[in-house]
DNA sequence: CACAAAACATGACAATTATCATGTTCTAAC
DNA sequence: GTTAGAACATGATAATTGTCATGTTTTGTG
């Protein structure tokens, strides 16, 4: 299920939109399209990368191991986003791990199309400036959340964000679906404090599970949790 | 104190150097030399910014305050740091505040000025790039290091920083003195659980006070603390 | 120099969170 | 369908950290 990049829609999400038509003309003849399966890894913490990927599909954790052995999950990479930019453009070894979180398909796009691309046309540059400003902003909302937030709190805000960003499914489930292990990564606490407190959000009906699926059932208690009240 | 953003030595240290001399000619020509007093504002969170800060001299902090209350420093920038890069960028309002730790002086310079040359020198667009790329490491390692690492363990971490970023003087004191309750807010925790480690640490010899003044005295016991031995 | 305000310090206690132990349920492979 | 292993769940307990209260020291200002 290959295509062109001049046709591909995820691409309007990135900051290959900025790209002229010779240029994606040069993307597309060099790209690698790749298939990954759920838990395998699309590069490992400290390895040198030769060009980003862009998630055509499903779904990616990002996430750095911390020195007392815990896995830190510091984003998830979504269909639109383009993964390895920042070790790309540092020219610098990844800081973080990629590992599928549910089966994916991306392309991977060499570094010399985004660096040539970066020296000849400011407004791709300034596009990718654009969303790595983004990032910067959202990465500090997270260390303010991580640092002056509960657990609770968190976790709270981790199924907002899910529902957000990944939506729901016809029935009102989170489409997507992660381990417990997965979100307490994410939320930075232990597995079992985060089984403990999805359990205690089950019982006061701010959600309601079916098996792994999880459902947001009262958004506004929610919301109320996270803010503090 | 003025002088030509041409002969000044501290855009060395940032995105400016990739500037050609035409383009510094400019941002001279507009540029307001300021001098911040300690405790006094550059900017606050939620303010529309014209244009960046170059620092000359002095510390400013950068915080968010959370939705407890508590404000939350993301970043301290020295010499040579551009402040306001990323809210300029991103056509946004700022997510962050910053305020002098101690007597600043900088250069505001137009965002007029830095938007033409993204657009029109490819280089400095990259060099910006490449620093917005180190922040944004830099800020994931802060995320996991919150999320983490005990509180002991930041603090010894945020004294090892204090060292390695703005050094010590001939007495073998930190450079920068801060307030315990900056550091508190560096580190994420509460001005009394700070002080409390603060005490512990120096009766265990890992530092030195003399007044306000701050001396690290056991810099591998610090280093060993923190990654959790 | 005096004195008020801020910063620093410490104790007592409560709340939060991690850890360890153990049991149950789900799931994928045979 | 069995069955082993993973994921989920919960209790008991200990460790960490925050909060409140109170006292001391430092600092800046008239």
């Amino acid at each position: 299920m290959e295509s062109r990049c001049e046709n591909c829609i995820v691409r309007q999400f990135n900051s290959l939109r900025a790209m002229t038509k010779d240029e994606l003309k040069k993307v597309s003849d060099s790209k690698v399209y790749k298939k990954i399966k759920k838990g395998d890894p699309l590069f490992e913490e400290g390895e040198k990368l030769d060009g980003v990927f862009c998630v055509r599909d499903g779904v990616s954790k990002l996430s750095k191991l911390s020195t007392n052995g815990k896995d830190q999950v510091v984003k998830l990479a979504t269909k639109g986003s383009v993964i390895g930019q920042r070790s790309v453009i540092a020219e610098e070894h990844t800081n973080l791990s990629a590992v599928a979180v549910n089966d994916m398909e991306v392309c991977f796009v060499p570094k010399e199309n985004i660096l040539s691309t970066l020296q000849r046309n400011p407004d791709f540059a300034i596009e990718v400036l654009r969303h790595m400003a983004h990032d910067l902003k959202e990465a500090d909302d997270v260390i303010v959340n991580m640092s002056q937030k509960t657990v609770k709190q968190r976790v709270a805000e981790a199924f907002l964000y899910l529902k957000q960003n990944f939506g729901e499914d016809n029935k009102g489930f989170l489409r997507l679906t992660l381990s417990r292990e997965d979100i307490a990564n994410v939320v930075g606490t232990a597995t079992e404090s985060c089984i403990r407190i999805i359990s205690e959000f089950k019982k006061k009906g701010y959600l309601d599970t079916s098996g792994k699926k999880i459902k947001i059932a009262d958004e506004r208690g929610l919301k109320d949790l996270a803010q503090g009240f």
